[in-house]
DNA sequence: GGCACGATGTGA
DNA sequence: CACATCGTGCCG
């Protein structure tokens, strides 16, 4: 059997464009009421600083963007139209504000989705996946074909950044999309 | 203080 | 295609 390594600072302290292509394939542990259950990670973005106008770190420093200026390996979690949380993963050296969005787990697609099936809210916002009881990663030995293509959702930010192939996901999971 | 607008999902 | 629903950034 493979061996299932928790992902540590020397993951999530890289580029995110390093990061967010090794992402789908991942398992996310989650617990709840005192069980643990694991969902594999199927579809994610990436946000990369303040250049990127997709990012809302372009926005600079803010209340709701400083868990992004913080090392990678946090959670970066948002309301978005009221009425779905978005979850993020922390990315790069403290000062660097990227970040990826877990935009789909196996049986749940959906940022949204995901998130109101876990229970994830505002509550998880700055959590540390390193050393978080609640919820983490783990690398079980998957590696999956990884297909790419622009982020959704983000025609405000205009080129190049709207062009960018910056979503990564399982091709087969893509296909019923 | 007030206002416009989303890194979405659902249902018609 | 319409729309629910509210935190956030920005303007004043």
């Amino acid at each position: 059997m493979s061996k299932t390594i928790r992902l540590d600072h020397s993951f999530f302290i890289r580029d995110v464009l390093d990061v967010a292509p090794e992402l789908p394939g991942k398992i996310l542990q989650f617990r709840s009421n005192n069980e643990v259950k694991s969902y594999l990670i199927t579809e994610v973005e990436a946000y990369r600083g303040e250049e990127d106008k997709a990012c809302h770190a372009s926005k600079g420093r803010t209340a709701r963007t400083e868990i992004m200026y913080h090392k990678g390996g946090h959670i970066y979690v948002y309301l978005i139209y009221g009425m779905y949380w978005m979850l993020n993963f922390v990315t790069a050296e403290e000062g660097n504000p990227q970040a990826v969005l877990i935009r789909g787990l196996e049986n749940l697609p959906g940022p949204g989705k995901l998130t109101k099936s876990l229970g994830i809210d505002k509550s998880f916002y700055g959590e540390d996946l390193v050393s978080s009881k609640r919820i983490w990663v783990e690398d079980h030995g998957n590696s999956p074909t990884i297909s790419t293509s622009a982020r959704i959702g983000i025609d405000y930010a205009g080129e190049p950044w709207v062009s960018k192939p910056w979503r990564f996901y399982i091709g087969k999971v893509e296909s019923f999309r």
